[in-house]
DNA sequence: ACCTAGAATGAATGATCATTCATTCTCAAG
DNA sequence: CTTGAGAATGAATGATCATTCATTCTAGGT
């Protein structure tokens, strides 16, 4: 006799790309709501409401599927970054700047799941040298970037005595700080004394342009 | 027959506190190593150079001993911090502020073996509200000594326009930004371009003063 | 309507780990 | 020297977890 009244969810099937991107989204849901250490296989496939066989099918070991996680968040953080520091060529450079911070401390990026994925692979970079080189290719990139809108910045506003690169990797620096202090004492920080203080920084460095 | 050439290591009996001090920087040297996902009690125990069952005795738990030990490091932190802010009637802010830096940017505070261990913990802040608690009892503490003598700075220097608390929290942000950019991207960025980087951001606040 | 490549399932397996506790050992007090 | 309180040990236990794979099911092609 089949069991009484359960509704015996239909198989599905779905492309590889999709089912991925599921199970994708379904380990970072995990990872913020009981941390990296202790997620599990099958806390993630039941996440995504499918078998826990499922995992080994699409991304053969925990290992690769965390990793392919990390390199999907580093990626949506830092391509998002980079579109806007590249910026179409009508906006001016200050306006640029501003986009830049919105993004930084914006809805999107600052949301307490976020953030804690984020952090939660920082944690074992020390560990994990592949964490390592996925963060910070990345992370060179941006800076790169960051780096050219500045020195634009500083040749518009003829500010002088201050090194691009320098000022890139402090401003860098200030905004991880600050989604430390958002995700481990929300209570003592809201988003908008973030902004606020992101634009003060930019504001000293840059007078005239914020 | 005993086994032949083991120098038979003997058994040694310590005081309680001495033990758990032993257990807690075996703990902090696996985190580092091993990161706080795999690190187990068979490896906190050897890296003591004691037997498994010692952790229970004076820990109860393996959850017991990671709060220990967290507790342990924003402690050290945190207190070397605090001491260097109130520091001396006798020395002057601008000495205060530059001695303030070399600890947080110095030797002892970035070893990688210190800031993998506090990385570490922030990953596993979004799920363990334990921790959360722990970090941010002494984050307040620290942000108030550091408001503190930012006010003071202030005031004699005669500066407007400068939130002491939002620069607190600018300056707090910047300085774990560093530490998390010497963890990640190492190659990228020297302990003497952090201190410069420090540096500038509060030249750039109390140009009197730096 | 029928077939079949391969997507999906989940019970079973074996490995790893935290925790327990009967036993052994140490050393300070008498 | 003797003794017992309690510090330290580590083999054993049971729980948890990643991974496997024989089986079932689906859907696009014929």
């Amino acid at each position: 006799m089949r069991a009484a009244a359960t509704p015996q969810k239909r198989r599905k099937i779905l492309p590889k790309a999709q089912r991925r991107q599921q199970l994708i989204e379904a380990t970072i849901a995990c990872i913020a709501r009981y941390g990296l250490a202790s997620t599990t296989m099958h806390m993630v496939t039941r996440e995504a409401g499918l078998s826990v066989g499922i995992a080994n099918l699409h991304f053969k070991t925990k290992e690769n599927l965390l990793r392919e996680t990390l390199r999907y968040v580093a990626e949506e953080y830092h391509k998002g970054q980079i579109e806007i520091m590249r910026g179409s060529e009508a906006d001016n450079l200050s306006d640029r700047l501003t986009a830049l911070l919105n993004f930084q401390l914006g809805r999107g990026v600052t949301q307490r799941q976020k953030m804690s994925v984020w952090f939660a692979y920082y944690g074992e970079v020390g560990a994990r040298p592949v964490y390592q080189k996925i963060v910070s290719a990345w992370d060179r990139a941006a800076a790169r970037e960051l780096e050219f809108l500045f020195a634009s910045v500083i040749r518009e506003g003829g500010y002088t005595d201050i090194d691009p690169g320098e000022l890139a990797i402090g401003y860098t620096a200030l905004i991880d700080g600050l989604h430390l202090a958002l995700l481990v004492t929300p209570r003592e920080l809201t988003k908008q004394s973030a902004k606020k203080i992101g634009r003060d920084f930019l504001q000293r460095a840059f007078p005239n342009h914020i």
